[in-house]
DNA sequence: TGAATATATATTGTGCGCAATCTGATTGCA
DNA sequence: TGCAATCAGATTGCGCACAATATATATTCA
């Protein structure tokens, strides 16, 4: 009987975990230009953008939704206010929220979103479908992967139930 | 005419970039999980394997392959360094040069990465077909997006050759 | 009421990731 | 030969990202 490979013969190419870090990767790396005249970074974009729809938010909703703990999100917080763009405020019927406020400053600098998306959409070369299907197919692999993450150290050596340790 | 919206109506969940960077942090969670035992982050994770297969390379080579900076990855030796796992040695016939070599240590290691491959290989929930397809469409996501990352801002108001800023 | 418990946010420490810059080695060419 | 240009790595500074911990407010229930 084979000995199982250690399979560090598989290129880092054919991994799925290296595909989806490089497309992380790129997609950073074209946001980062196309946000340069707004002087954002990618998350305080996303995080932009959720006060766009909202007009404001608790720290707890902001990281929720953007799946970042206080630990990243807080300092994101103190950054954009530091550029005038958000206001921190402490709710009063709850002494342990703080609200994030849009300043008119905040609000402003929407109107220049929808260029950079333009960027982006023009960088993706994509038309809807294939975006659409694209977007299914990544939103299934991180589906997979979070109902997994909490219990990956259950396998032992049960053989052959997982599908090929190969590509992962 | 109807004047074009900034589309920040679109909600995080539906837009690709979003769906790539919660997938990036699925997978590095599960990895995180799964590299404990070994004391490694995915990223040396990722150079080790590429020592396992090179049995050494120079910084620029791993750079290269990585798609990292010096900044980032002459840091990451420096803490494979100190725990032992490789030993830096500058390359006589160009004193530029710096090779990553494995120690013994660094070699016995590898026994363990297939453990860490079967635990993802799990949590991943695909079969090989399933998983060759996502590689295919993300791969094909991250060419598209790299194409266009020099020339990003070359885009104007030129209407709706870019097909849709709302998904991005 | 008052003490445990839970919740919301902030802080600290470590490790990526990248731009900008620096140093030293090599190459090219006047 | 000698000096500019180039190249390989290292350093610095900033901004995520997360674990662990701290702090202050709320809630629960004995």
């Amino acid at each position: 009987m084979k000995k199982a490979e250690p399979t560090s013969d598989v290129a880092l190419d054919q991994m799925l975990c290296f595909a989806v870090y490089k497309a992380e990767q790129a997609f950073n790396r074209v946001y980062r230009a196309a946000l340069e005249p707004l002087g954002l970074t990618y998350p305080q974009f996303l995080t932009m953008r959720l006060l766009w729809r909202s007009g404001s938010s608790s720290v707890g909703e902001l990281s929720e939704q953007l799946g970042l703990d206080s630990g990243t999100v807080t300092p994101l917080i103190k950054r954009l206010t530091n550029m005038g763009l958000v206001r921190k405020e402490r709710r009063a019927d709850d002494e342990r929220r703080v609200d994030i406020h849009l300043t008119q400053a905040g609000r402003e600098l929407e109107a220049k979103s929808g260029e950079v998306l333009r960027c982006i959409g023009q960088a993706l070369q994509m038309d809807m479908q294939q975006a659409d299907a694209t977007l299914q197919t990544i939103n299934q692999l991180t589906s997979n992967l979070m109902t997994r993450a909490a219990n990956v150290r259950t396998t032992g050596t049960d053989g052959d139930s997982a599908p090929h340790a190969s590509i992962v």
